[in-house]
DNA sequence: GAGGTATTTGGTAGTTTAGCCAAATTGGCA
DNA sequence: TGCCAATTTGGCTAAACTACCAAATACCTC
């Protein structure tokens, strides 16, 4: 793999790193459906230290994930593309095809 | 966030984090496009140790995503879920807009 | 069975990530 | 201005990840 290759791929799988995380996840999918949060609410649902939640934050924008907007005291993120809500999908049916790997294995 | 929604973040975190390096990206694209491969093959192309590349098969092999089938002195590693190529559709739109976003930055 | 190739696994060092606390920053309001 | 709430950032530690080398396995051929 060339240099430039490899950085295809890094910039890549940057986007997909910045998803590959439980808290990242919820939060992506918490925003798919209220449209915005801010990070006192997500901080609350999320139930980690509200620092944390903002590393978090950071990572999904700098990704290009989610966009913030200022507002008051109050900081709102929301999706910037709604594509990854794709590979929820895409991941559901990866576990159902374990799933069903696995329930084979149990009956044979 | 109770213990059970942690779990179910986990599990799909854990299947997105098996696509989230640049060599594993590489070797899905690769057998998307080449139906299956043997490591010795796969090694020649992505450059780094076999060790290595081993590994990473055994990571994506573990979140389900690929299968391999032993045959003579190779294994072949082919996609067992196709879906996860709408991975790079999503990644190449987030990254074609993070570029816009960029060109808006430079013009103004 | 001996030797050779393909692959996986054990061990290890360096790097990155995630979480917490404390401190700094920002905006709102008395 | 001075205080309060919301958010981010610095500092630190523990855990996870990645890559390499070397050793162990598995399979084929002679």
């Amino acid at each position: 793999m060339d240099a430039k290759t490899q950085a295809k791929y890094e910039a890549r799988a940057k986007i997909i790193k910045a998803m590959a995380h439980p808290a990242r996840l919820f939060i992506v999918d918490e925003l798919s459906k209220n449209g915005e949060r801010c990070v006192c609410k997500l901080t609350e649902m999320v139930g980690t230290d509200m620092s944390t939640v903002s590393r978090h934050l950071a990572v999904l924008k700098n990704a290009g994930i989610i966009e913030d907007e200022k507002r008051g005291a109050q900081v709102y993120y929301r999706l910037r593309v709604r594509c990854v809500l794709d590979f929820f999908e895409c991941v559901e049916s990866v576990m159902k095809c374990n799933a069903s790997d696995q329930q084979k294995l149990l009956v044979s």
